[in-house]
DNA sequence: TTTCAAATGGAAAATATATTCTAAAATAAT
DNA sequence: ATTATTTTAGAATATATTTTCCATTTGAAA
């Protein structure tokens, strides 16, 4: 017999337990607060596989947790999807998002709201705009680039940051400028034809990004802007500049946008260098 | 092969076809159109009894329509429901629409819609999932703090910078850790009971973060966390922790759903304090 | 290191489920 | 009313899924 009358309760109850657990069924665990509708659908092979494992060790999981068997688990969530499923029909759903209650700030869940929504405004608004043309480009200068330096500071930082760490799982070199030290001057000294600098840069323009992009300039001509501006003073002085409309609520822009181009630029370059490698052989 | 994309197709086709339909044929395709989760869930056994007829009726009811077997008519009504399922099931959502379309990586512009359409669901993922007394907790938690100490390394990191540099704006004395000069542990002296710590930590869990963390604990009980797990390390010692799903193509996550939580919780804070500071007048 | 208990993977057995097949029933056509 | 055709129920078969079992492995304790 179950003691559970929930999937919230035998939740609540896993992640008591899970600490406890050796590591398979750690696992599985994680996977079933995380998949909770693949226990209520798939098989247990196809679980199994997916949380790495065996069909058997759902089956201990389940009965360490009280249950006859992981069939009667199974239930417990696919009865739970069908509660839930059951009551919200498709007129019920359009009725939902289309209630649109005007935002009230002092209330987190409108704010959250309101920033989904304009952060994927934001992402609709880069795929519309992005031009092919320049992403290819773009990705093939990184590929061929020796050395990228990455600059980017205050609102721009985040997102230098993301790619310094994305480029470098590539095994690009990368270096982000970061100023630490009083540094900034030196961490560019060196850098060649060769070499590569991405700049970020948005309204106001940090004037110490624009004097640093400036100098490099003098010694390579392969520097990519993301900005927001066709005629911002970073898009002038690169090969390729990409605009960007961040959302904007009440002062705070987001980065959704630059930060969807950036993994769009190291994914592309993933997989344009592997392309190279792979032919050259 | 099915020559259906969708369950309502199906139920259009259904529904004209209804009149020709033998008697137990016409139960059938009532039940389904009244049930269609119970198709979903279901063995054929339980439907058969459900709509008085045998497991054999429903085969030759899916024949009927053109499927190659019962088993397949089902699979389609599975898919329906996990994609409209109230609680939706992330990364099941991610994987369908890959499967749909595959992916050409060599092709940037695919790359870009991919990415921003991976990048949408998971703020609309976020949004369903939040849970909005948590959100409540948090802003409060970040408006009594005296000082927030922000950590998150390696992925996490453009994050935490990007919530110290927001915080920062809105006059909250922050400190970001960044173990410049190896002083990770001098950076976090002083800390009390007053002061909150927001970590932000996603799976292989750093383990320097998650130090770091422990170590906090012992001087203060506020902490938030931002993580994928309800049971991630960092999670269990956090007063609120925030459980976000980041989209993942090919080994590469995104941050939209972490940043626009961000996003949420340092606006909060904004608009939080300055009622309270017009109300103490 | 050696010893023991717990955990694990995978094969085998048991169970459940889907599909096919056929004789019988129902329906329609003559 | 008779015959031909379609439909059906249910048994038989084929698949698939789950569960059990046990030889190994792993990890902790002595």
């Amino acid at each position: 017999m179950t003691q559970y009358n929930s999937v919230d309760e035998f939740r609540q109850e896993i992640i008591e337990k899970h600490e406890t657990l050796s590591k398979r069924l750690k696992q599985v665990s994680r996977y079933i607060l995380d998949h909770p509708n693949d226990i209520a659908i798939e098989t247990l092979a196809v679980v199994a596989e997916r949380c790495g494992g065996q069909a058997s060790t759902i089956v201990r999981f389940a009965k360490a947790f009280g249950f006859d068997s992981a069939s009667q688990m199974q239930r417990l969530f696919r009865d739970e999807l069908l509660s839930n499923a059951g009551n919200l029909d498709y007129n019920e759903r359009i009725r939902r998002s289309n209630a649109k209650k005007p935002l009230d700030y002092n209330d987190p869940f409108h704010l959250l709201e309101e920033f989904t929504e304009s952060n994927k405004q934001s992402l609709e608004n880069l795929k519309a705009n992005i031009n092919q043309a320049d992403l290819q480009k773009a990705i093939k200068i990184i590929t061929k680039a020796n050395t990228i330096y990455i600059i980017g500071f205050r609102r721009s930082f985040p997102v230098a940051t993301y790619l310094a760490y994305a480029l470098q799982k590539t095994n690009k070199r990368c270096i982000l400028i970061d100023s630490v030290g009083g540094l900034t001057k030196g961490q560019t000294v060196g850098i060649t034809s060769q070499d590569l600098m991405i700049a970020i840069s948005y309204h106001s323009y940090t004037q110490e990004t624009l004097d640093i992009v400036t100098e490099a300039a003098e010694h390579t001509s392969n520097i990519i802007a993301i900005t927001d501006s066709p005629v911002s003073p970073i898009a002038t002085l690169a090969k390729v500049s990409f605009e960007v409309n961040e959302a904007e609520v009440r002062q705070f822009r987001s980065l959704s946008a630059s930060l969807c181009l950036a993994q769009v630029l190291v994914i592309g370059h993933a997989y344009q260098s592997q392309k190279e490698n792979s032919s050259s052989k």
